[in-house]
RNA sequence: GGCUCAGUAGCUCAGUGGUAGAGCAGGGGACUCAUAAGCCCUUGGUCGCGUGUUCAAAUCACGCCUGAGCCA
C-alpha cells in the first residue's frame, strides 16, 4: 500500500457545482461518476470521506433562460437541481453534499468571504467596457467575435455592448504567487497537458477580472454596494466551500473550512480549468485560506467520433443510456474505455462489445462457472485450502498478492482504466488457469484435494477482483459478494470498516466454509443495437 | 497569427533508433464446469504525407496535410 489512513484525517471530492441551465447532459455524468469512483475508493481505505456535487444557480444566463420558461428563477432552479439529484441517484452516486448557491446559508459564507478579501485591499471599483456575451458569462474582445458581434461559442445570440462600473478583483497580485504554487507542485493542475496551458496563460501575465454586474436581480448582492450583484463565477466557487459545513449548524467561514478544508481534489472538465486553476487559488490567497490539492481537468466525450451539440442533435442522454444499460454498465465504460484526462469517445456497438467481453463474459461467467462447480464438486462451500503450499510459482496467488496495492495506486493517480485493465488481467489468468487446471476432470478422477485448491484459487481471485473494482461497479460488486456467501454491500459508506481494504484487498480473505449462494448470472450479456447510423 | 497535443491492424490504444504489439471485433480448432461463455490458433498494418540525418527511423530533424485544444 502507499498509504494509509492515518497520514491523512481527511479526504474530500468535488465535482464542478453545474449550471442549471438545463437537464444534466453526458458530460456531468462523466466528472460525477469519476468522483464518486475516487470517493468509493477512500471509503473503502478507510478515510472520512465527504464529495460534494450540487448547482450553481446564479447569474443572467439562468435569469433568462427562467424568464423564457414562464417561470420564476428559483422555481426553474429547484426543477433542474431535481433532475440532476434523480441522475445521480440513477447512476448510484453516493454523494454527500449537494451545494446549491440559492440556499440562504451559502449566502452567508459568500459575505463571509468577500469581507476578507476586501479587507484585504483586493476589490476596487472600475470601469468595464466591451461586449458581453451571456451565455458564456463573460467579456469578449471584439476582434474574437464572428461578423454581426456574434459571440464564436454561441453562434446564434449577439453578443451585448455593455459599459458599467464593476468591483475588480485584484488577480494582478497574485501573479508571483500563484506561478510560485505551480512550480513548487507540480500535481496542483493535473494532467500536464492542462497546467500547460495554465502556464503558458499565466505568464503572459494576469489581469483583474471583474467580480460584479449592474441591472441583475439573481444573485447575491455585493456586500458593501447593494445596486451591484457579484458575478456568477465569484459565488460558484464558494460553494464547495458552504458544502462542507454541516447543515445543522449555523453558517459560518471558520466552521465550514474546520474539518474538511482544504480540499484534496477538484474533478473538473477542460473548460473551467481557467477558473478553477487560476482565478480560485487566488481569491483563496487573498482570504488567508490555503489552496486545493489538486485541480484535474478531464476531457470531453465525444459521440461517434463527432463534438455532441444540441444544435448537431446528437447529444447522448445520461437519463435514457442509464435507463438501458444500468447504472454499473454506464459506470464501466466510461472509466474502463476511455483514459482519464484524455478525450474519449462513446460509441454503442463497443460499449455493448465492451461490457459483454469484460462484464458479462470474463467476470460474470467466471463466477457463474466457478460457483457451479463448488455446488456440484464442494457441496457448496468455500473448500479448505492451505494457502502455504500452493507453490511460489501458482499464476493466481502471484497476481493476487500485488494486485491490491498496484490497483490502490492507480485510483489515487485517478487511473481508472489502468486500476480496471490490472483488474480484468486477474480475472483474465482466472479462466485460463481454470482450462488449464481443468476441475472437472480432476474431480471425476477423484482428485478432491486437488479440485479443491483449483476452486478455491479462483473463488479467492472472483473475490479480490470484485473488491477492487467495486469503487466502479458497486451493484456489480454487491451481487458477486452476495453470490460468494457475505452479506454484505458496498454502497453504505461505512464500507471501510465493514469491508475493510485491509483484509480485502489481500489474498487469500475467502473464509472456508463460508456456504456459496445459488450460481445466478450477475451480468446479462447486453444486445448490439439493431440499428447502426 | 503564435503555441501545444494527436494521427500505428475494422475499433480503442501501447510502442520513442535495431526484423511492427495488446485488447475488442472477424475466421478456424479442441474441450465442456459455465451467460453458444472460457481456452488454443489465426486473418489483418508501405506506423498521416514528403525530404533529410544514420549502417539502421513508427521512433530523430525539417516541411506539409488532417483533427483537437490553449492563447492572441
Amino acid at each position: 500500500m502507499t498509504f494509509n489512513p492515518a497520514d491523512r484525517a481527511t479526504f474530500a471530492i468535488t465535482t464542478p457545482l453545474y449550471y442549471v441551465n438545463d437537464l444534466p447532459h453526458i458530460g456531468s455524468a462523466y466528472t460525477t461518476i469519476a468522483a464518486d469512483v475516487v470517493a468509493r475508493f477512500y471509503r473503502l481505505a478507510g478515510y472520512p470521506v465527504l464529495m460534494i456535487t450540487g448547482t450553481d444557480e446564479h447569474g443572467q444566463k439562468i435569469l433568462r433562460t427562467a424568464q423564457e420558461r414562464g417561470l420564476v428563477p428559483q422555481a426553474h432552479c429547484d426543477e433542474i437541481a431535481a433532475g440532476f439529484e434523480r441522475l445521480w441517484h440513477q447512476l448510484n452516486i453516493a454523494y454527500d453534499r449537494f451545494s446549491r448557491t440559492t440556499d440562504p446559508r451559502h449566502q452567508v459564507i459568500v459575505k463571509e468571504f468577500f469581507q476578507r478579501v476586501w479587507d484585504q485591499g483586493d476589490i476596487y471599483k472600475g470601469q468595464q467596457q466591451g461586449w458581453y456575451c451571456v451565455s458564456c458569462e463573460e467579456f469578449k474582445e471584439e476582434r474574437d467575435l464572428l461578423p454581426e458581434h456574434r459571440c464564436p461559442i454561441h453562434t446564434n445570440k449577439p453578443v451585448e455592448w455593455r459599459d458599467e462600473q464593476n468591483y475588480f478583483f485584484r488577480l494582478s497580485k497574485y501573479q508571483t504567487a500563484l506561478e510560485h504554487l505551480y512550480a513548487e507542485r507540480p500535481q496542483f493542475i493535473q494532467p500536464d497537458t492542462r497546467r500547460n496551458e495554465v502556464l503558458s496563460f499565466v505568464k503572459r501575465g494576469l489581469q483583474d477580472f471583474s467580480i460584479s454586474r449592474v441591472n441583475l436581480d439573481w444573485g447575491f448582492p455585493v456586500p458593501t454596494d447593494p445596486d451591484q450583484t457579484l458575478y456568477v463565477w465569484f459565488d460558484a466557487l464558494l460553494g464547495y466551500v458552504t458544502a462542507l459545513q454541516d447543515p445543522d449548524e449555523p453558517p459560518s467561514l471558520e466552521r465550514a473550512i474546520a474539518r474538511w478544508w482544504p480540499i484534496n481534489i477538484h474533478l473538473i472538465g477542460k473548460d473551467i480549468l481557467r477558473f478553477h486553476a487560476v482565478y480560485w487559488p487566488a481569491m483563496l490567497m487573498s482570504a488567508g485560506l490555503p489552496v486545493p490539492g489538486q485541480v484535474f481537468g478531464h476531457g470531453f466525450l465525444t459521440k461517434d467520433g463527432q463534438k455532441m451539440g444540441k444544435s448537431l442533435g446528437n447529444t447522448l442522454d445520461p437519463f435514457a443510456l442509464v435507463e438501458t444499460y444500468g447504472a454499473d454498465a454506464v459506470r464501466y465504460y466510461f472509466l474502463k474505455e476511455i483514459e482519464f484526462g484524455k478525450d474519449g469517445d462513446f460509441n454503442e456497438t463497443r460499449f455493448v462489445n465492451v461490457l459483454n467481453a469484460d462484464l458479462a463474459n470474463d467476470l460474470g461467467n467466471l463466477l457463474n462457472r466457478t460457483v457451479n462447480m463448488v455446488a456440484r464438486y464442494c457441496g457448496g462451500k468455500v473448500p479448505l485450502v492451505d494457502l502455504n503450499h500452493l507453490g511460489e510459482d501458482h499464476p493466481l496467488q502471484a497476481l493476487g498478492q500485488s494486485l491490491g496495492a498496484e490497483v490502490a495506486e492507480a485510483y489515487t493517480q485517478l487511473s481508472f482504466s489502468q486500476a480496471c485493465q490490472a483488474i480484468l488481467r486477474l480475472v483474465q489468468a482466472s479462466n485460463k488457469y481454470l482450462d488449464e487446471a481443468a476441475p472437472w476432470t480432476l474431480f471425476k478422477q477423484g482428485k478432491q484435494t486437488e479440485t479443491e485448491s483449483v476452486l478455491y484459487t479462483v473463488l479467492e481471485s472472483v473475490r479480490l477482483a470484485a473488491y477492487l473494482i467495486s469503487p466502479v461497479i458497486p451493484g456489480l460488486s454487491t451481487d458477486i459478494y452476495q453470490q460468494l456467501g457475505y452479506a454484505v454491500d458496498f454502497n453504505p459508506k461505512t464500507i471501510g470498516e465493514s469491508l475493510s481494504y485491509k483484509d480485502h484487498s489481500a489474498w487469500g480473505a475467502l473464509p472456508s466454509g463460508q456456504i456459496l449462494g445459488a450460481a445466478k448470472p450477475v451480468f446479462q450479456r447486453l444486445e448490439l443495437p439493431t440499428t447502426l447510423a
